[in-house]
DNA sequence: CATGAATGAGAATTCATTCAT
DNA sequence: AATGAATGAATTCTCATTCAT
């Protein structure tokens, strides 16, 4: 197989998005999307094998974003928990922030808010319950190395404030906010959180 | 049509809460409510028109209540601005929304991430909007009352903050907490956000 | 649920069998069967929740019949092998086939012809090879009451004499031999193979 | 168009082979087959103008074959009815089967059990009804020649032995007999087949 | 010869809702 | 009020085949 014809592939992408944007997965018929597309219905299954396909697909980037930043923040690579207190640190967190809402901003809306019924219905739940377990983990993997932190912070609060995290993506997103509004929400938001935790943490 | 058997109707709307709660409004079909509630299926249009009407009337009380703190909070009947320094002031608000949560735990599930597909699929949206509008309306009417109080708040600002108590209350149904649980975080919050309030506006 | 409207459920098995014969399972379709019984297609399955389902159920009655040969016959219940040589025991399987056959004679061509693509389509070969375990299991209790019985007899031996009688079956199906017809060519049929198989028992 | 290259077609008619024997027919897709040759789905249609004529390509040998012991055996060219008794008639139809089986195995196989939905679907059935009406006619001819000999044998009777032919040959073909293994058994029918045959014609 | 793309018909099944009694 | 029956539109997906290059 050779790459399907790529203006074809990139219509139907184009108009499957703006499609499930505006009714979401579910109420999105593969009638509506083949009409839209100008793509005869049955042709689409020679690009994408199932509708959840089809969406997954359009989604794709944003999801492996995401995943990526899980694994950078909270995963093993992760870096000292002291460095929390580090311009460096601080910067480059806003930075990637602001790169997700710049690049994915129609992405974002579409997996948190359009994908009901599809495979990834779930995925804000789930992310924010496997980064609530990763922080559990990665605190106590710092207290070995620094005794003197505090790690008594309930999974409550932990996964509260992720999806606070996901809230704020969303109203920027809703709002259309350009990416030179973006950058001083986010450092505002990101200036109060680290304080918090550091707070909490007592570092 | 007369006076339709309240033991029937009842039935028929725990039956399909669960099942709504279960599987989501889109996803239900009216034949699984009929068969959960042991109402034959054409009957239960006798006594909802359509399963639209059905899921608002089960979700009703708790519309109501959140129109009424709407109303209350920033609508004509609201309080003067100042009130927000009280300590009544404080107390009452916790209360509310503590007995919102208390009451209505199923419902709010319901009603945020149990209705796609249903017409009240965008009420989380549409209330944070209104509510939007209603405190810029609010801040603008004390202005006059009271010169000195800074409304140089950022639409973005109220939005957000209106979705993450939201995303709190969301949590709080999430995880299920006990009645004497919820009072602390919802006091704890509270404070922070009217503090947070109070600096903003100067008062 | 009471019974379903009598006479639709009737029109509809009778559409049904008359098409799954000409067509077979596989080439017939809901379509075909809503047409030719004049009945909604989506109110067929009010009636049968698939179309396997209205295939065995058409096809049920004859299910049911061989099933009970099979265990009859061959199961714990069977009686001394060494009544094979009784003249009431050849009269009562041979009354058996002819009954199986005038009753269920259209039945049986739709269970072992027509039935590729439903959940019935191996039948025939599970029903063979069910019997010739059967029948092994069966010589190997009888060997223990009669240690005299040959019971040195091939798997492929029965196995193949379980297939001939499905195909004698299968053309008394096909030549619609009327009920006199029938019962002398069982009738020799019959007395062939059990003289056969006393032969090479030695009983 | 021109020559087509033999090794694709060799390919194709590999792959499809061993997919109509897994699947049959019309479970058998035509991307099923495109994929397992690695032969471009459109291409397939450079070789076999349909996936019908495809299957019959895949399976002509065998209905060569059996055209061919047709037509010899009952056909114009047929010997003369006494040679029933010679030894060498014997041999010769012995060998003949036993060659059919272990040369044709699968493609027996396909034609018997895998070709429904294609139009040799009914090949059996019209090959022993072909049969019947050839052995009639010849018993007629034979009858002038010898009219000692009884041809008072019905048209069930001969039909019904066809087809048992024909399950023996399926029953050697679904247990994967080996080429040494079927010979005794095929003589072993023979001889009963002969015997019975002689017996009814009184020669 | 080979290929990727396209097509239109058709498959089973589900659903909210209405009808007649 | 209650019920069984009916309906028509919709849904995802599959398939053999053809087209254009």
């Amino acid at each position: 197989m050779q790459t399907l014809k790529y203006s074809v592939q990139k219509d139907l992408l184009t108009a499957a998005r703006a499609i499930f944007l505006r009714k979401g997965f579910q109420k999105t018929s593969m009638r509506d999307i083949a009409q839209a597309s100008g793509i005869c219905l049955s042709n689409i299954y020679n690009y994408f094998k199932s509708k959840d396909a089809l969406f997954c697909a359009i989604v794709r980037p944003v999801v492996d974003a995401l995943e990526r930043m899980l694994d950078e923040h909270h995963g093993r690579a992760g870096a000292d928990i002291l460095e929390m207190r580090s311009e460096d640190y601080f910067r480059n967190v806003v930075r990637e922030y602001v790169d997700l809402l710049t690049k994915h901003n129609t992405l974002l809306k579409l997996l948190f808010f359009r994908s009901q019924g599809s495979s990834l219905e779930n995925y804000k739940e789930t992310f924010a319950d496997r980064s609530t377990q990763l922080v559990k983990q990665y605190f106590r993997t710092m207290k070995e190395r620094h005794p003197e932190v505090n790690i008594e912070i309930s999974g409550f609060y932990i996964h509260l404030h992720t999806v606070w995290m996901f809230a704020l993506l969303e109203e920027i997103v809703r709002q259309r906010l350009k990416p030179k509004d973006i950058e001083p929400i986010i450092t505002e938001y990101m200036t109060g959180e680290i304080f918090g935790w550091r707070k909490l943490m007592k570092i």
